[in-house]
DNA sequence: GCAAATATGATTACCTATGATTATATTTGA
DNA sequence: TCAAATATAATCATAGGTAATCATATTTGC
């Protein structure tokens, strides 16, 4: 009974019923339940659950759009060091595709001052935090809008991308590895990411370093999609070399 | 049970009721009423809510960045009257077109009781407004947003339209007569209005008496497109009958 | 094979969530 | 306007979940 099935198991119950309960996963898994404590402790840090007294819960469930969201505040440092890294590629009358997800969407402080950007996205907090500029130009991206991720996806949503071309792609995902490049805990999401890495010129994948050399449950992009990787401090040196060698460029 | 799904719950019956009272959940999640005081304060902490005697309500916060503004609040009783009259043409299971306006926002209150509907618009308050229902699955159509209007329009817009099929749509428009037929101040939104029209099996013109035989810039669509005038009180008896001589059903 | 890293479990002290009780505040209706 | 009804705040008690620490097993890399 290993760790990541138990981890899998755990997303599972919380696509089922929206919590779980300390308890009933232990007895289920057959393991003590501070095992089952310190899984859910690993994802929380990830930002795939949020942790309660008893168990967990589903992220995203907050009227608001996006406002309250347990995860925007996760790593909250390292994300706009990586956002703040990533603007810097960002150049006056770009297009540019903005995918789904907590650390994207801290791009927007950024994006607001530039004086003309055209941006493309599924992300309805990105929308909403882009429309109060009138300089930027802002696309979304058509199709069926899943409640909880306050975003779109699905099959009508891909074929929407496929009808932009933006010159720079700025994404994420779960994880990243030599073996398997770009994976996901989300089919659907990393469809999407997918879609947009294939209508651009140049990828920019923004992902904290904890994240680097980790799979998660579905790989869904060859590393030779992805151009620049920008991360925190917190990557091993060798680690970037070995992804230099892949001709995608490392920025800490 | 957990607190927080017992906040989860909370949110819920705010997004359909806009509000709740403290009685009621603790009897729903088998809880004390101080406890679910408790949870209410914490929540409000968060600006999730605002506490009032007995219970809570919807945040205007909460609601505030896709919304419409003070446009929204005139002629309120009429539009409210509207729009129920409108929402007895709703049938479960139906696959409607919402459009974009003040007054068809309406119209998501009366949405909100159904349980099953699809909903398919280009208007991103009737989103963010139908966002918090489960059971309806909204999709939203793509292209550019106009940052004003709280809505996609343009070219891609209308071609994303086109993808779709409703069985209702319920529209608006800023004119109708019977010599030039549905007429608007703004093109984009026209093309809109017409697409949807022409992608459905029965149209719903939701307007308000004042704009009944009354032209606007530009006409753009035939009244024989139209199935369903839907209205208030002031509209003269003899329009009613030169409407329904050209089979468009008068409602008011 | 062995050291280092990782994964798991047991124990204790601590903290959180909840409910009962009583005093206080707010609302409602005669 | 005042009193009855109802809601809330404040305090305390308690059950149960959790963090911290240490100990033990298992895997991984040299």
């Amino acid at each position: 009974m290993h760790k990541e099935e138990r981890k899998r198991h755990i997303i599972r119950c919380l696509g089922l019923n929206d919590q779980v309960y300390t308890p009933d996963i232990a007895r289920q898994m057959h393991v003590s339940e501070i095992t089952v404590r310190r899984d859910l402790i690993e994802m929380e840090k990830k930002g795939l659950l949020f942790r309660t007294h008893g168990g967990a819960v589903k992220t995203s469930y907050s009227q608001s759009l996006f406002s309250f969201d347990h995860r925007l505040n996760i790593n909250a440092a390292e994300k706009e060091y990586i956002c703040r890294l990533a603007s810097g590629f960002i150049e006056e009358e770009d297009i540019v595709f903005i995918d789904c997800g907590t650390t994207l969407f801290r791009l927007c402080k950024f994006i607001k001052a530039f004086k003309k950007l055209t941006v493309i996205t599924n992300s309805l907090p990105v929308v909403s935090e882009l429309m109060s500029s009138e300089h930027i130009k802002t696309h979304l991206i058509g199709g069926e809008i899943i409640n909880e991720r306050r975003a779109i996806y699905g099959l009508r949503a891909e074929n929407n991308i496929r009808e932009y071309h933006a010159n720079k792609a700025f994404v994420g995902s779960d994880g990243i590895s030599l073996r398997k490049g770009l994976s996901s805990y989300d089919e659907k999401e990393a469809a999407i990411t997918l879609k947009m890495m294939q209508s651009t010129d140049t990828t920019y994948l923004l992902c904290d370093s904890s994240k680097v050399e980790k799979d998660s449950f579905m790989a869904f992009a060859p590393l030779n999609l992805l151009d620049f990787l920008i991360t925190d401090k917190g990557i091993d040196k060798r680690i970037i070399k070995e992804y230099e060698k892949r001709n995608i460029k490392v920025i800490s």
